[in-house]
DNA sequence: GTGGTCTAGACCACG
DNA sequence: GTGGTCTAGACCACC
């Protein structure tokens, strides 16, 4: 069980589960050519509709992230390609900075907790600033 | 005209708006106790619905940073904050990052960019990580 | 200065006024016959625009708790009458009460701050319930 | 049909709907899980707008006393209550007492009067004050 | 099916 | 002048 579900998060069951396959793929737990498990599995151990499920999928296959092959599974894709154009990246970092700012962390600490998601990643970029 | 849409972005309107006055808040160039311009001019401007830009001042508010009194405007409030809570913040650091990663950009330039928005609200921590 | 605003408070302007003179009246402080100040007084005083205290003192007059005479000023009236019918105002106790039980506070809790309230109204019903 | 308005009842008709939830929730007739009825059903019920109905399920939601889930419906939520600060709901109960005090209750009547109140949400305080 | 967003437009409450 | 409430009705997002 790779996925779970926050009912307290606001956000859309299909954008959580997406998320977190996402963060699996950045960070190397799920490798190119690895198998997703099924929509179907997904939506018994989470308790949830198909549909959610199935939206999920959708949408990284729309990023390109993975491919989903008829009756032959989800596997995650080769190239990594057509992410949302970098402006909208760009517009939800900056959203996520402007909104920690205002609950009154500091610069410093910003950084540090971006430098843990990295690490999170298994990404440790040298404090080569 | 401080504040602008983006069409293309797929977030609701009202939530465009209050990205950005939040921003402007974050950056100083709306203090404590200036007035933000008036629904009616906003939406104007904008070429939106009242009811639009009410419903973002209504969440501005409930976030405490606006204070919006019946007759009398809209301003920006004195008191702190009540920012949601720090693990959904977290969680959106985490997303937009995870996303970053995905579209090949370095755990550095990440950082770098982080920098650029912290920047853009005249916050420069020393590179003292 | 009898009378105070609290910018905090998310009521009216004019009803925080029309509430405090209610409170001054009903705990005797301003009896049958004395003169409430000018509305230009209280304006002047409060810093905020004349009609709004004299909207205050209109729903007062409605009320029947004041006097309203032209250009003799504004008297605490004799009969007490014409309060807003019953069934309103056990809407608005019943209101309150649902707000505190579901903050938490016990049934006894919530009666002692009933006495607490009458108390500062100068009224002290004996533990005779 | 849980719900009923009052046209002669000079509050807002969302207020009304979020008075009534909000006691029905506070003496159990709706509990921790259970659904409220969806908003269309309850718009049809009362002839009212449906965005009358939303923006009283969405008052419930930011005081934390019901989740409301997008395709999913309204259920009473499980955590507690950010009720609404302490010193506004004794301002209320504060305005509630005076009213009545003036329309000529005693005392002893208005603690009654609050005692059947709490019995109406099925709270019982032994005469121990 | 559910709730969310947005529009156009009316009327009211507040200062 | 300001913001608040409500309507009617459209279309979208989510489950």
């Amino acid at each position: 069980m790779l996925i779970t579900l926050n009912a307290a998060d606001s956000s859309p069951l299909y954008k959580q589960v997406a998320d977190r396959i996402r963060h699996l793929i950045a960070r190397g737990a799920l490798r190119e050519g690895m198998a997703l498990p099924s929509v179907r599995q997904v939506a018994g151990d989470l308790g949830v509709n198909l549909n959610t499920i199935a939206a999920a999928y959708r949408e990284l296959q729309e990023e390109g992230l993975v491919t989903v092959r008829h009756g032959a599974g989800t596997v995650v894709a080769a190239g990594r390609v057509r992410a949302p154009d970098r402006e909208e990246l760009r517009k939800s970092l900056r959203a996520a900075i402007t909104q920690l700012v205002l609950a009154g962390l500091s610069g410093t600490a910003i950084l540090k907790l971006a430098e843990q998601e990295l690490a999170s990643l298994d990404i440790h970029p040298k404090g080569d600033l």
